[in-house]
This record gives C-alpha cells, structure tokens and sequence, in this order.
DNA sequence: CTGCTAATGCGACACTTGTCGATTATTTGG
DNA sequence: CCAAATAATCGACAAGTGTCGCATTAGCAG
C-alpha cells in the first residue's frame, strides 16, 4: 500500500511547508470553481505562485495532492469533533457523522465525488481510528482487528457516499444514526465470548 | 453516477464487439507486464492492433476500459458460479467468495490492488446483485434497500482486500465464510419487524 | 557573518492525451 | 447484390505530464 505513507514527509523546513499549504490552499479554491480532473498541475501552481517543478518536487502528481489535503482535513475536522475513544458507541457515531460532514464540506459543487481519489483518502484514516479504538478492547480470540476495522471503514464509507448521493437526503445526524445501527454489528461480532 | 451505465452500450456490431474484446484482452495482457499507469493507450492499441482512435471511439479512458472489463470478468466469474437468490445465506458467502477470488485471480503477479481504480469497478457490480436480492424480500419501512446494498458491497469488499493483502492469509472459502457473519447483520438488521 | 545545503525558479525535453476531419473498409437492410 | 450507414484508419493538433540540468535564492549550522 501507498497511501499515507508521509512518515519521511516530516519537514519544520518553513519553505517546504509554505510551498504544500499553498498548493492544498489553491487545490481546495481551484476544486470549487472546477472538476478536478479539469484541473492542471499548472493552474494549481500558477494560484499558488509557485512554479510547476516546484508542485512535482512534493507530490508525484494531482492525485497525491489530493489525498495528502483530504487526509489533512478530514484528520483535523475529526479532531476538531474530539473524539474520545472512552465511550465507544459515541465515537462509533462520530466517526460516521465526521465521514458524512466530510463528504458535504469537501464537495459542494459539483458531482466532484465520483472521484475514488478523492474519497479513498478518508477510509485509511477511519480504518486508524477504529484500529485504535479496538486496540482498547479484549476482543474474540479468532477475530482479527486490522479486518474488523478496515471492513467497518468500508461499510461506514458506502453507506455516507450512497446518502450523500442521494437527492433530498436526511440530515448528516440522522444518517450517521443509521450508519451507527448498521455497522456496530461488525464491531460486536469480535466481541470476546 | 457515471458508473456501468453501459446499457447504451449493447450492440451486434461483430466489428465493435471484436475491438472491444481485443482492447481487454490486450489490457489484461498487459496488466501482467507493468502497472495501470504505466500503460498507455497507445500500447493498449498497439497490443490490440487496433488504432489509437478506435480506442477512444469506445471507451473515454483507460479507466472506463479498466472498469469495464472488471465488470465483465467479476460477471462472468459470478455467473460460472451460479449464484442463486432463492437462499440469500449462500448467495452472501458466494458473492463474498467470489471477490476474493476475483481479487487472487485478476491482481496475479503485481500490486496492482493498490489502485482504486480497479478495485472499485467490482463494487457496484456487487451493489447490484445486492439490490437485486432484497427486492424479493420485505424490508422494515423505514429501511432502504440501496443504502443496505451499499453498504454491504463496500464492506464486504474492504474486507476482501484487506484479506487480499495479507500474507499468509488464510485460504477463500474461508474468508468467505468470516465475511458473511460480519455482513449478514447489515442485511438482517432491516428485516421487518 | 559566512558558507553549505537544500528548496525554488526556469526553460526545455520526449511523451501522452483527447479530439478532429477526411478517407477507407465493413456490415446490414432493402 | 447494391447502397446507405457506420466502424476503423490515418495524420495532425493543442494541451498536459513528468523529468532534466542548471541558475538562483532562502534557511541553517558553525
């Protein structure tokens, strides 16, 4: 795998950090005037007021961009939020209601979500936070917790993307409820006899 | 969205229908050789002996190509199957069975899972069939068939693929077998009351 | 303050992408 | 069997991509 892998990212150079703020900060001002396949790496430099090279120098392309700032964001929007790990049903809904603010704040335009890119970036970060969270816990002796979470992140991403597809859809409140019902199941099923 | 829309796609044509099994023949041929994005529509074309232009007459982009011979191939690994509807606890473990299969089979000598582009073609394939098995059930009224569909086919596959890329992962049916009793409470938790 | 290091700017490159118009080849219906 | 319809070929185009080498600048250690 690939994907937040930034490890050797960790950089206090304040040139190297200027330079990705500013690239995210134009991606996200570019992502709501245009598709983001209708954007060049050249637009995304010329608004930041960086050169082009500079752009390949700190992702390999667009797309990785892309993942690095929804990764970013939606860590922060979680943060944020404050999730506690104590009581876990609260964290459970948090969680799905953070997915789906996500999913609505990220993407007000345009049908900008048919992008996997885009979306994929959020289901490593929720699949962490579910491993953690099952790192505190006694669980079955056959269950494996890398599984339990990546399913529940997957499931918990399905059902937000299919309701925020969905026209005249229910409050994000109301949704995450649903997608709590729905998905704590999984998370029981390890729990220990 | 803009997914397996295909259905304009149905023609006798033998001209298109041979252009189109030979650029997923070439695509397949040369996804053993190197990565997706390192092919080039060019050498899809070239490997099919086809002009570069056919290519695009028939598929936007090498995605859509990638997406739908993913949709074919998992279809027709399905069908050999023979799922049947009338008893849904097998046709869970067999769908379940089925993309893990799909996953070992397709993915064979690279990483190539890494990339959501191919992956993500199965999950609509496995939505519909989910859709497709609740509409001859009642369901409790406030439950929606699609959203219970969606979410089952994202976590059965975020389940697959992270078995995928386990080593030493256990054997399918197995892992069948395990998908099933985390997905089946999603569907059974709208069953009417 | 002064180097050294590393980030950035700049221009160029070979290549890919998606599209177009014009021409040739194939299928199908009458 | 012929003629209209449509698919495939070809060459060309503007635009974008990812990578270079090299010059310039900014940050940091001594």
């Amino acid at each position: 795998m690939a994907q937040v892998v930034q490890s050797a990212t960790e950089t206090t150079d304040p040139r190297v950090l200027r330079s990705r703020r500013m690239l995210m900060d134009s991606l996200l001002a570019l992502l709501r005037k245009k598709e983001f396949e209708d954007i060049s790496v050249q637009e995304i430099a010329d608004e930041a007021t960086l050169n082009r090279a500079t752009f390949y120098l700190h992702y390999p392309d667009k797309s990785a961009l892309l993942q690095a700032m929804t990764d970013l964001r939606f860590r922060e929007l979680i943060e944020r939020r404050g999730i506690s790990f104590s009581d876990c049903d609260g964290a459970l809904r948090a969680i799905a209601l953070g997915v789906c603010d996500y999913l609505t704040e990220t993407t007000g335009c345009p049908s900008q979500l048919a992008k996997m890119s885009l979306e994929g970036s959020i289901i490593p970060v929720v699949e962490g936070m579910f491993l953690e969270g099952l790192s505190h816990h006694a669980i079955a002796p056959g269950a494996d917790p890398a599984m339990l979470a990546a399913t529940a992140a997957w499931a918990i991403f399905g059902a937000a993307r299919r309701w925020f597809q969905t026209r005249d859809r229910i409050p994000a409140e109301q949704m995450a409820a649903k997608i709590e019902a729905m998905v704590k199941p999984i998370l029981l099923s390890a729990a220990p006899a």
